[in-house]
Parts: C-alpha cells; structure tokens; sequence
DNA sequence: CAGCAAAACAAATAATATTAGATTTGCCTT
DNA sequence: AAGGCAAATCTAATATTATTTGTTTTGCTG
C-alpha cells in the first residue's frame, strides 16, 4: 500500500485507540493488532511511530492523566482546594480503573512537577514540611486511587468479605464506619493535613492568628495543569 | 518420562522459583519455561498445580508479603508500634522491587484481616474512625512501597530531575528536605496518625488523660501475622 | 495383581511482539 | 519537469510464550 496521502497514525491517536480497548475489553485485550486494527492500520506501521510497545503504554497514563479535571478554586481555603484536588484526581484514575497497573509501571512523575511548584506558594507551612506535604497526599491520593482502581477492575469488594466470627473486633469498626469508600480517602487526606496544624513544641510553631491567616491567603489565577 | 518416584513441583516451590527469577531478571524474564526449568521440570507440568500463570503469580505475592517481617512490640506505645509496623511493611516490598506490579494486581487483602482486627483493638480512638485510620494507614505503607518500588525497579530517582529553573519553588523545596526517602514515608504516617489526637470539638474528644491513658495500654503478647 | 489416580512428559496450537525488507507517496532540489 | 530522498505504510517472517491435548509412568488401594 505505501505511504497513504493523509498520516494515518499519530502519538495521540493510536494512545487514544489503546486507552478505548483497555476501558472496553481490559488490559489482556490489548494488543498491537487491536490498536491498529482501531487506526484502520496493520500492526507492524505502529513501530514508526513507536520503539515497543512500551512507549504505547507510556502514552496511554500520560493521556489518562491529562484527563483530569482541573479544581475550580472558589473558595480561598488552601486545605480545601489541596482536598479537592486529591479526590479529582482519585476520580480521574478510577475513571479507568482496568489501566491501574498501567499507571504505576509507566507514572510519569514530571507532569506533577508544575502543580506542586504552584501549591508550595500557598502552603501555609514552614518550607521544611511541604516535601512532607507533597509525599503524603501524593501517596495518599495514587495509593487510594491504584487500588480502588484495580479493585473494581476484577470487581473485587474494597473491602473483601469476612467471616465477622473470626474477625469480631474488626467486623466491629466496619459496623460502626460512617464513610463510604470515597469520604474514607477525603477524610484520610483530611486527617493528614490536620496533623500539621498541631505541631510538636519542638519544632517551630505558628501563631493561631499567623495560621489563619496563611491559610485563608487567596490563590492566584494560574493554570495549574 | 512419567510420574516421578519424589513429587518435584509444590506450589510454594514453584512460587519461590518464581520469586527468584523476578528478583534476578525482573518480570519479563518470568515465563513459566525459566521457572520449570529452575525446578528441573518441564513447562506444561506445571498445569497440574496451577490452573494458570495467573494463579502462580497470585502465589507469589502471597510469599513475597509472608516474608515481611513481624514487629517486634517493645514500646507499650501504640502510635510508635503501628509506626513500626508500616515501615516494616514497605520495607519488605522494597525488597522486591521487580514485583511491585503483581502485588497491585492481586493483593491479597484477606492476610491483613488478622493484624487489622488486633490493631483496631488497641487502638484509642473512637471505633468510628478506626477504618479511616486502617484505610489511611493502608494507601499510604503501600502507596508509598509500591511507587518506590517501581521507582527502584527502573532506576529511576524518586523525585525526577528537573530544571530549577523551571520550578523555582519545588527546588527550593527539595533544597530544604530534612527528611531521606524512608523519613518522609515515617513522617507522613506520623502526621495522618497525629490528625486524629485533635478532633473537631464537633465531634468526640477525648480528654487528655484519657488520650495518654489508652496509648500507653500495654499489648497483649499475641501472633500478629 | 488389577485398576485407578497422581504427576510428570511431548507435541501441537494460537497469539503476539518484533524485525527485515518491500512499496508507494509527497516534497524538495536541480 | 525529472530525479531522488525521506516519510509512512505494507507484507512476510521469526521467536517467544501461554495453553491444550493426549500419553506415559508410578505408586497406592482393593
């Protein structure tokens, strides 16, 4: 056939055809042949394109990621917009839950360089902790969402059943939780971000009034992709 | 060649043999013909102990979290041995570096049944937040394992480089960073576990003697795997 | 000793990533 | 306008690998 008049395929097509299979058939369904079969392509055309069939995969996540839906930042709270952005992100991922494997292997941690350059200007807390705040709640967040995600892919229950005989004390806390799986990670970021407001007498402290303040501090428009 | 005089193929056996392939050479290295072949075996027959390669690799990870090692209970303190307990955690995946993604894919949630239901009843929080804190506890050990794992596996630095430039405020961020990879895993867990010593007085408090009362109970001596 | 189940094997199959070598098209140079 | 080069696809071939089928040998059990 040769060279066609109009490029057939493209980084961002055959990425976008591979994402569809894995959401509709699963991550076994992909293959070389599936994707090129979606681009009206024989398989072998994809190796102009791409080294392996790795570089397809790493693709995919950078997709996957840029799907997600920028916070809107109404209110000028910095605890409840970093919240928020946490659960869209979780969001986001679970939107594909059967790429979670994907997302690990392939996370391509620079496209987060940006948003973290922009959140530590408004963090209210001393410099030393906010590498601290961007581990916990990026673990936190990747964490929940990689496992939500690979659960519902295998339609396994978050929480395996158990026999509430041989587990009294724990059947116990699942009677008694008042969250559902989503208010468990919001409230675990929550429960996170508190543990810096309080922080011990030996390190330094802010004032009550210092505090608020910080954190009440508005944002500044700016893309924050 | 027939049946064998000595049974050769176990499923903890064939796990381990693939473990060490894993370890040695990485996933893509593990077919079932290297892991028969390491047990002086022929590929087919390992069907006969495994309905398939995806039932050994659930074996694997089932070997793989056995070996963590148990904490050794000293401190009759329950924030500091629950600690303890997630950093030995992370550090037993971290010795596998190459297995982050089976460990993902099929997570055996059911062996943490136990050590949650002895953990819930030590701790001294109210029994409402006792699966958030679970759940909190959970994402970020294994959040964190796996993302440095799979970091390692790769020989990727955790935090990417980047241009200073380019992220003025990240880098003086990273300049400031007391904390080395495995602190800043230590220190998240403190900081989530620290947000639940002081709650909303919305909700339920626990006087101060009460607090510093239930986390100094002593703990019974019991099998905690 | 007969027979059955256990535990291995060999041979074949099908899917799939990847490589090598055409082939055609569009553009750029002369 | 012609020739040539690079771009973008193809066809054909290869190697690996999971899995299936049917066979063989061994040991146990009646």
């Amino acid at each position: 056939m040769g060279r066609p008049s109009k490029t057939m395929i493209t980084k961002y097509g055959a990425a976008q055809a591979a994402l569809n299979i894995i959401d509709a058939k699963g991550l076994k369904a992909l293959s070389l042949e599936a994707v090129a079969r979606e681009l009206n392509v024989k398989a072998p055309s994809l190796y102009y394109h791409f080294k392996d069939k790795n570089e397809l995969l790493a693709e995919v996540v950078i997709l996957l990621l840029r799907d997600i839906e920028p916070p809107k930042i109404e209110e000028h709270d910095w605890e409840k917009t970093l919240t928020r952005v946490c659960k869209l992100s979780r969001r986001g991922i679970l939107r594909h839950p059967n790429a979670a494997p994907l997302i690990l292997q392939y996370f391509p941690r620079r496209i987060l360089l940006g948003p973290y350059d922009f959140w530590t200007t408004m963090c209210p807390y001393p410099v030393e902790y906010h590498m601290l705040i961007i581990e916990g709640t990026e673990k936190l967040t990747y964490g929940s969402a990689l496992f939500a995600a690979s659960a519902k892919a295998q339609n396994i229950a978050p929480m395996s059943e158990f026999d509430p005989g041989q587990y009294p004390h724990l059947a116990e806390v699942v009677r008694n939780n008042p969250y559902d799986e989503e208010e468990l990670f919001e409230e675990s970021i929550k429960a996170f971000l508190r543990g810096f407001r309080h922080l011990e007498r030996t390190q330094k402290k802010l004032s009550d009034t210092e505090l608020r303040r910080a954190m009440k501090l508005g944002f500044a428009r700016r893309d924050m992709t």
